[in-house]
DNA sequence: ATTCGTATTAAGAACTATTCCTAATATAGA
DNA sequence: TCTATATTAGGAATAGTTCTTAATACGAAT
């Protein structure tokens, strides 16, 4: 990837919807946000410059249950719930497990690199329509 | 998806196929073996019948780190490492974080159904290679 | 063993999320 | 303001997976 140097409108509108979407949204849902903002904004910019902005550490990539990538505002280390049922990604509290108390044949011989829990459940919203359901 | 009802040659050779391969091979992995014996399969029929084979809890998908889909004959539970150069899947043995301690302004207040972690790292031969050329 | 209904297959089209390509545009420095 | 070029819009390409359909083969009944 390379070096981003100048500061364009949709990459400012980009960065903006990401941080105000706040609930981890998929490139297609910043996407809509941006095109209400700059209606003329194709796809492939909106994920070029969320490229570029993982890269220059302002956001992260959140990938993991389900195939759509979602970004996160919050750059903190921390894990996330996905809802099976409506797809949403909200965030989980748990610690995390250190890297530096793993001894080798734990792990395969491999040398660790990132560890992330993806957890799979159901969000309140979706847990109670489906209690009406009944 | 339709309960599977009969026994075809495809549906037993793919699953001999998982458990000869052992190291979590994908789809394409499983293809190229099973169509040594039956080389008229085409790849539908070994994705299908790996679905069924997951329902029937007869294996085990591996999604995480990665787009391809890793198929396991260990239907235990236990989390898996990938590694970030050749891409291969190896078991790690981390003890999983217990459903029933977490509370639930923890997980926002979801239904937990399944916690997988997704470890990413170097495996020992693309280590040992990156050390060479150095 | 033979017949027959239908579950399953082979082959390839369709789909989805993402990345790549190219001429046109807009940004930042002079 | 002018200019070089990074970035964009638009759409084609890609990768992994799922879907569609006519042909096949499994296995229950004979």
């Amino acid at each position: 990837m390379v070096e981003a140097r100048r500061n364009t409108r949709q990459k400012r509108v980009i960065l903006q919807s990401v941080e105000q979407l706040g609930c981890h949204p998929t490139a297609v849902q910043i996407y809509s946000a941006v095109r209400k903002v700059l209606p003329r904004t194709s796809l492939s910019t909106v994920y070029r410059n969320l490229g570029i902005l993982v890269d220059q550490g302002k956001i992260k990539a959140v990938k993991g249950a389900g195939k759509e990538i979602h970004y996160d505002h919050n750059i903190e280390e921390h894990n996330h719930i996905k809802c099976s049922v409506c797809g949403r990604v909200c965030d989980v509290n748990i610690s995390p497990v250190d890297i530096d108390t793993l001894n080798p044949e734990q792990v395969s011989n491999f040398i660790v690199i990132e560890i992330r829990m993806n957890i799979l459940g159901i969000c309140p919203e979706c847990a109670e329509q489906l209690e009406k359901e009944k």
